[in-house]
DNA sequence: CTGAAAGCGCTTACAG
DNA sequence: CTGAAAGCGCTTACAG
């Protein structure tokens, strides 16, 4: 590809003039400028990022490591963070860590070696050495959708605070008997907080919790549909379920009717993450939503602002909001 | 960032065969091999890929650019891409061009300054412009599930053909008063052909085509809804529909079944993308696939083949298929 | 087995 | 208004 030291050929000037017209930097003649411009355009010059990162040690990158999963709520995520980074003149590198964050550590390298000035990783949990990796790191790392339990900046939702919500809800509509549908039990992040926001609603109302109302899977709409189907064959069987993502809410709300019951009449269902399927479901999906663009955007805002002012990034709580739909 | 330079000056060795040792080069001691690996562990050392890729001119990034949609294929698209990619040892950097592709030379124009390897385009129609643009980079473009006028190299389905078979299937199981919901009558690449393979499949089968059973819209869920208000006001009302997405299709079937419609007793309803939400619909939905995953991952495979040959990229049509589930 | 040196394509003080 | 030169952090012939 052309280089800056053609142009200079061509036209009889150093490439420090080149380089200077071609930034608009000021400081030459008109003359010499339409020369230049003139000559990049007739030998289609796009000029080296690469080598101007180099010298100026700056490459205006962002990266981005997600799991191999495929949610509905990816391109959300990831069309927030691009958004606000290609707004200020950032590109993003996203690479895929595995389902289990398998290759993390070999990730965050990749990112440090392609020198990132920052790294979002979203929606994933970090061991104790990738911990260690980041906080070795010299470029700032936000978390998204996640946290961890050392003092890495996150930008979620209050899982237990918004699981509470939603078990909440479901009992000032009039239920009682509320089963939970979906966690995976081992998540200490989207998990555990959810049953412990379920329990603690529960609770605070003075209902009991059937142990077989908690029904473990893996977020998943097959979660929805093992657990709808456990429930339906209980003795005490349940009038509401909390699902732990919009899948297993659908999940659940299929095999609900597919058993004969109605929703919201028989059995009413309230999901978690709104995602666009909540508004597409039938009866469309009551849900707690996780605002996905919105933690992708504010990760880049803070991580740009950190950037600038060498400050640190804070963490942040994202509210989150009950859609209210027809499945309740 | 330490440099090899630091680690040069900790061991007492030259920059060049600390380079060496980084690369598994061969060709020193092992003592020195030991120095040099420790003194790299021990400060942190990330190898500056910029400062590498500028040497060797090869960046090793491939470059995504796809459109503005909150759509549910998306994920799909970037994990087949970044999945070879990544086994190939490629990053892959990925920008947004708009709904409408409004900044796409931009896209492209930064891509080029990132010195990519490699361009994939997804989704998108290019205007003449950009047509003018990619002829003249140096590097290979595919275009992945779109196509342009040019001899640029695409990945996709036939979409008349699959419209085609689509209608058929409904006129297999015995329909004969097909509607078509959804399409964009601008659009000259998903929109048309998918209007003419369903006229033409009603045509080969002597079926007459009411000028009413052609409702146009976005391919979103909401012309899925309109189309169905306006089919079932129809003196001559259809007894199927073919959706031109999945999307489209939920609308389409949520709507009928909330006007009192059986799925698919009533009316049988087909889609189109077969994504992830089609086996989540109730009931769930027949469709015709694009697959996705693949288009991804053989766009980057072919513009590797084309990297490492030098040799043009072939176009290729992929098979599409039909998913047959509950709603015909 | 190791090092000095050139060079990838830029940017940017410094000097005039 | 313009240019010569240094340097960003690497890799890689070339020489020993």
């Amino acid at each position: 590809m052309p280089t800056i030291k053609d142009i200079a050929t061509m036209t009889g000037v150093s490439i420090a003039t080149v380089s200077r017209v071609l930034n608009n930097q000021g400081g030459y003649s008109e003359e010499t400028r339409e020369k230049v411009e003139n000559a990049a355009r007739e030998i289609n010059y796009y000029r080296n990022e690469m080598a101007a990162s180099l010298k100026k040690s700056s490459a205006r990158i962002i990266g981005l490591i997600m799991p191999n999963a495929p949610t509905l709520f990816y391109g959300d995520i990831v069309e927030g963070i691009e958004t606000v980074a290609s707004r200020n003149n950032y590109s993003v590198i996203i690479t895929h860590a595995g389902q289990d964050g398998t290759n993390l550590m070999d990730c965050v390298s990749l990112m440090a070696e392609r020198r990132v000035e920052g790294l979002v990783i979203a929606s994933m949990s970090l061991n104790k050495s990738v911990e260690e990796q980041i906080k070795n790191l010299t470029f700032p790392v936000v978390l998204v959708s996640t946290c961890a339990g050392t003092d890495i900046p996150f930008i979620k939702v209050d899982d237990e605070s918004a699981a509470y919500d939603a078990t909440n809800y479901l009992i000032e509509h009039g239920h009682q008997e509320i089963a939970i549908a979906g966690p995976n039990l081992s998540d200490q992040i989207a998990g555990l907080p959810r049953v412990t926001g379920y329990r603690r609603a529960m609770t605070d109302h003075g209902l009991v919790v059937e142990p077989e109302w908690i029904h473990p899977g893996t977020f998943s709409f097959d979660s929805g549909i093992a657990a709808m189907h456990a429930f339906y064959n209980l003795a005490h069987r349940p009038d509401a379920v909390f699902a732990v993502s919009d899948d297993t809410a659908l999940g659940v709300m299929n095999t609900a009717m597919n058993l004969g019951l109605r929703v919201p009449e028989d059995l009413a269902v309230i999901g978690y993450d709104n995602t666009r399927i909540a508004s597409m479901a039938n009866p469309a999906l009551t849900a707690v939503s996780q605002p996905f663009f919105e933690m992708g955007a504010k990760a880049v805002q803070k991580m740009i602002g950190a950037i600038d002012s060498g400050r640190e990034i804070d963490s942040e709580i994202l509210h989150h909001r009950i859609f209210e739909r027809r499945s309740v």
